[in-house]
RNA sequence: GUGGGUGUAGCUCAGCUGGUUAGAGCACCAGAUUGUGGCUCUGGGGGCCGUGGGUUCGAGUCCCAUCAUCCACCCCA
């Protein structure tokens, strides 16, 4: 075999297919639910949008992005996420003369060229919802909500919700200092990745995950504690609304957002069931990303979820998968001429009944073995006996019993067999 | 980008310290039953042993490289 699919790309096969439309057709629903309408923006966009929209300094624009240059020397990327995007359709189409809030959501494949493992490819797809033009700390409770209820309607049990507060680029730039000068004299001691950290994104250490740097920040100063009185205010009128839903939460002081355009409220639901991608869903709010990008000054948040990931952790759960479309009817030949079988076929689907051949011109025997594999629940068997006098053998696989019935009446009496069978 | 594990039939895997024509189970196809599946039995088709180099009289087996894959770091969904 020469030819595979790339590096982090895989198919999904039909086995796999009707579990994927299953979780689509519970989007669509809970979204309906919620009040949000979906939105489908391009797959590549300027590069430039990334850049400034998620930030150069972030890993996904530095080192993660599909870009290439079109034949007119346009700098164009493969998405690395949904937000962005989102965001410039909501300006380019002036939604902010529309009634406000808007609420959307998307369902679609992103591209990141990262190392792949466990619950990460190069291709994956999310799941995301952004709201913009309200910054009320009830529709960041709605925001978080919204894949929680998501996720309870799969039947998904094992997973956490954390939340936390990353402030505002004011609370958040003072807060920095307040760090950087907490660990001024820990520096060496931390490891050489936290080094770097310490310059370029202190909030990052927080969140290392080496033993000796989680000993070392553990009793540096919070952001929670360090937020201006704005951003407190709303962090705890976040966390009343939660309560008054009785949603349970941990407030995870060190978890930090990566992407440059998160304020105020972060969150992460996590599934303990998974390896170490075991992060299901992230979100958040981002009050500058629209004025980051060229627009007005509007708030705005949202979440996005991997669809793969959440489906390893549903897997991970025993939650049975739905099984595969069969057809009803499959129709076996002995001895009569496959163009005949054909229109038998074609008379029983435009009566609307979901039915499949033989096409291989195997015995009867092979035919029969087929259906049965296949999970067919009746088999209609054409023989030159029965057709001479416009008749058919109708067999019911499950019980092993059959029965002749004339071609006439063979649509109908299949439909009411059917029927009776639900 | 860094580290470790693994690449033999469609799938899961054997193949002892290198030794003639590379095996099993499942799956597939056919027959036993010349028009009747699920059980059983019999037979059959399928492998440049990931790829390229090297060591050797001889490599699936040893060495190197490369690619792919898995797991972890990093990062994130």
């Amino acid at each position: 075999m020469s030819i595979k699919a790339p590096r982090g790309t895989k198919d999904i096969l039909p086995s796999e297919v009707p579990q994927w439309q299953m979780f689509e057709a519970k989007v669509r629903e809970v979204c309906k639910l919620f009040g949000y309408s979906e939105i489908r923006t391009p797959i590549f966009e300027h590069t430039e949008l990334f850049q400034r929209g998620v930030g150069e300094t972030t890993d996904i624009v530095a080192k993660e992005m599909y870009t290439f240059l079109d034949r007119g020397k346009r700098s164009l990327t493969l998405r690395p996420e949904g937000t962005a995007s989102v965001a410039r359709a909501y300006l380019e189409h002036k939604m902010q003369g529309e009634a406000q809030p808007i609420k959307v959501y998307y369902l679609g494949p992103m591209f990141r060229y990262d190392r792949p493992q466990a619950g990460r490819y190069r291709q994956f797809h999310q799941f995301g919802v952004e709201v913009f033009g309200t910054k009320e700390p009830t529709v960041d409770a709605e925001v978080i909500m919204l894949p929680v209820f998501f996720f309870q309607a799969l039947g998904l049990k094992e997973f956490t919700l954390e939340i936390n507060s990353v402030g505002c680029p004011r609370c958040r730039q003072a807060y920095r200092q307040q760090l950087q000068e907490a660990l001024k004299e820990r520096v060496p001691k931390l490891c050489s990745d936290c080094a770097e950290r310490y310059e370029k994104n202190p909030l990052r250490i927080l969140d290392c995950k080496n033993e000796k740097c989680k000993e070392l920040v553990q009793d540096v100063p919070l952001l929670t504690g360090a937020l201006c009185a704005e951003c407190a205010a709303h962090f705890a009128q976040v966390k009343q609304a939660l309560d008054a839903l009785g949603q349970e939460y941990v407030v995870n002081p060190r978890l930090v957002r990566g992407l440059d355009y998160y304020t105020k409220t972060a969150f992460e639901i996590i599934s303990p069931a998974l390896g170490a991608q075991s992060s299901i869903c992230g979100g958040g709010r981002y009050d500058n990303l629209l004025a980051t990008i060229g627009g007005p000054d509007i708030p705005g948040i949202g979440f996005a979820l991997g669809i793969e990931r959440v489906l390893a952790a549903l897997e991970a759960e025993g939650i049975s998968r739905k099984a595969p479309d069969v057809p009803d009817i499959f129709v076996a030949t002995a001895g009569v001429p496959e163009a005949e079988a054909l229109k038998v076929t074609m008379q029983l689907r435009e009566a609307g009944l979901a039915v499949d051949k033989d096409y291989l011109g195997r015995s009867l025997k092979a035919q029969l073995k087929f259906a049965g594999r296949k999970g067919i629940k009746y088999v209609i068997i054409l023989g030159d006996e029965e057709l001479k006098n416009g008749q058919a053998t109708v067999r019911d696989m499950q019980a092993g019993s059959q029965e002749v019935v004339s071609l006439k009446e063979l649509a109908a009496h299949l439909a009411g067999l059917l029927r009776g069978a639900e």
